[in-house]
DNA sequence: CAAAAAGTGGAGAAAAGTGGGGAAAAGTGG
DNA sequence: CCACTTTTCCCCACTTTTCTCCACTTTTTG
């Protein structure tokens, strides 16, 4: 269906590889050989696209003008803060070790899909994030969807 | 895709010599031979431009009028401050010393993609013009993008 | 329980980064 | 116009990082 979901448990190997659950992997449109793009994301969370996902973000981005101060850092800010990475045979990415610090991850990671996108984090990260009580989320919904 | 992106942190040799970071280089459409154009950019930073990016800059400076006053110092002021360098079979250019004086550059400098450009830093005056809090870009990025 | 798929780790090869010697070119002064 | 100094450029060599490939372990599935 092209849509990522669920939590998965993974670990980092020493060199700053992730690898992909299955999953996930198959969701993506064309996992052979096609870059992906890693993105520090809200809430201290990287976040992992597809190239079609992330040209609607990047069409955004060209529209700021490069003759406004404030614009320019916000461009700065967003490239900045993104690289495109590349699965190798076995599914599996370099998390360059400025994202790893920035996230806060070590060796252990939560990845969770999120419909278009893929999140990673650290554990104590998303335990921080995440609703734990399913009766708050209930709550929730019911407060903002109609 | 032919975008520039990432931060890149790299040094400047005894010889004035700056190294592209492999993944800028692949990102240039014709790397070997090609000609860029180094500019004293906006903030204090070094701009980097492929011929094509380039020449959309001058369009806009060649749309000023020679009959004006200020815009014939404009003009000047644009043209004075750009140079054109050529990279080295180890993909490396020369950066002559006023652009260095002028950007306060030294021995370390970051090298940032900003899509269609290249930009770079001293790391004090990138320190100063970055926004170093994730939660601000955000804040920013939905003030400023529909 | 067996077979297949997924996950994990690491050695070796390849590429990138770094530095410097010395030739060529440009600039300077007599 | 020539000799000398300085800068630029081309190339080679070494170090470090990255990538590819292979093999082993663990988990899932029929």
């Amino acid at each position: 269906m092209g849509m990522f979901n669920s939590r998965y448990e993974c670990k980092v190997d020493a060199k700053g590889r992730l690898a992909l659950p299955a999953k996930i992997k198959a969701a993506i449109p064309d996992s052979n050989g096609d870059q992906l793009i890693l993105r520090f994301g809200d809430d201290g969370c990287l976040a992992l696209y597809t190239q079609v996902e992330f040209k609607k973000l990047l069409h955004q981005i060209n529209s700021l003008s490069d003759r406004d101060p404030i614009q320019r850092r916000i461009k700065r800010g967003f490239f900045e803060s993104m690289t495109d990475v590349e699965l190798d045979n076995a599914g599996r990415f370099l998390i360059p070790k400025v994202f790893l610090q920035r996230a806060g991850i070590d060796k252990d990671a939560i990845i969770l899909g999120v419909g278009s996108f893929i999140e990673i984090w650290s554990p104590e990260k998303f335990e921080a994030n995440s609703i734990n009580d399913q009766d708050e989320l209930s709550s929730l919904m019911d407060q903002y969807l109609s």
